[in-house]
DNA sequence: CTTGGAATGTCAACAAGGCTGACATAAAAT
DNA sequence: ATTTTATGTCAGCCTTGTTGACATTCCAAG
């Protein structure tokens, strides 16, 4: 453990093991359904998917952003988003207004019940996220966050690393 | 983890900000693309999708495991896994053998063919996050895999506690 | 032993949310 | 004027969730 970097023993890279690369995979797996667990139970109540969390999530984070921008984030159809779309337009949690100097854009903003929502949605997530990261402390979390980062697809990581940016 | 609760200092709990949470949030969506990305593209071209997966890894798991505690690990109902069972089994890929005990059970086990599919998933998986484990060190990795820990619903840690001890 | 309930698994039908393909419109770019 | 781009829409398909109805098997109480 101690002279994890430096040794170059072969006891360096037990945990690159198949074993272990496994029981990444397992963790993934069961973490995730903890991760969309909370906000699944509330959209549920509403009607809503996960889909629309999604949509709704990152309209938030970019207010004004285009479908677009949208579509190349979420990494599905024009077809597929725009069903969500609608549906958060028409209940009035999203307003699409025309772009001023592009006049095809769409800009995507939340309303005031959008807001809403997104709060109730984040709040939980960030609940139990916040459990997690205060029971292991912050080394385990820098930890983390450096794992997942390093998964991502290169086009992903992308938008991961414009989305901080703009947060910071 | 010695001072983070004790010391109470404001600076120890930056990491705890909403701003850190939703970073963490976002790692989790971004990565879990990349986590599910090359698998699904052979399972796209094999005509399966991401349920087929997880009946055969778990079923390579726990070969001989029954229907019910599938339904468990998986959290879905009997009838959607049951349909994703059935085309495994009609493809010859998993056997399904009336319990002995039991004559309503049905145990389950990979054939050659299922196990050749699940190789070839798992390496693919594995091969992404073996890349991002060496890139990150062994440190990260123990943070990772408790922070997914925490996460996860106690049921599920339950199940995921439970092979562990099997895998070792 | 029989019978009723619990456990297990199967079949049918429906909904959400992915997908492709075709097409319309408006605006920008050439 | 023509082409390209951004967006929206319709139709139809697939996977994978859901509920409801039902068959089989086991077990336990009468």
């Amino acid at each position: 453990m101690a002279d994890a970097a430096g040794s170059a023993g072969n006891e360096t890279l037990l945990f690159l093991t198949d074993d272990q690369l496994r029981k990444g995979i397992e963790a993934m797996f069961f973490a995730y359904r903890g991760f969309t667990a909370d906000p699944d139970r509330i959209l549920g109540d509403k009607g809503y998917g996960r889909a629309h969390h999604r949509a709704i999530h990152f309209i938030n984070r970019s207010p004004g952003t285009t479908v677009n921008n949208l579509l190349s984030i979420l990494g599905v159809t024009k077809q597929s988003l725009n069903r969500v779309l609608r549906t958060l337009i028409e209940d009035g949690l999203v307003e699409s207004r025309v772009g001023t100097r592009d006049k095809r854009e769409r800009h995507l903003f939340l309303t005031a019940t959008g807001q809403a929502l997104e709060s109730e949605l984040s709040t939980a997530q960030r609940n139990r996220m916040r459990a997690a990261f205060r029971q292991v402390g912050p080394d385990a979390v820098v930890g983390f966050r450096q794992v997942l980062e390093a998964m991502m697809d290169t086009e992903m990581r992308r938008h991961y690393v414009r989305l901080r940016e703009a947060g910071e």
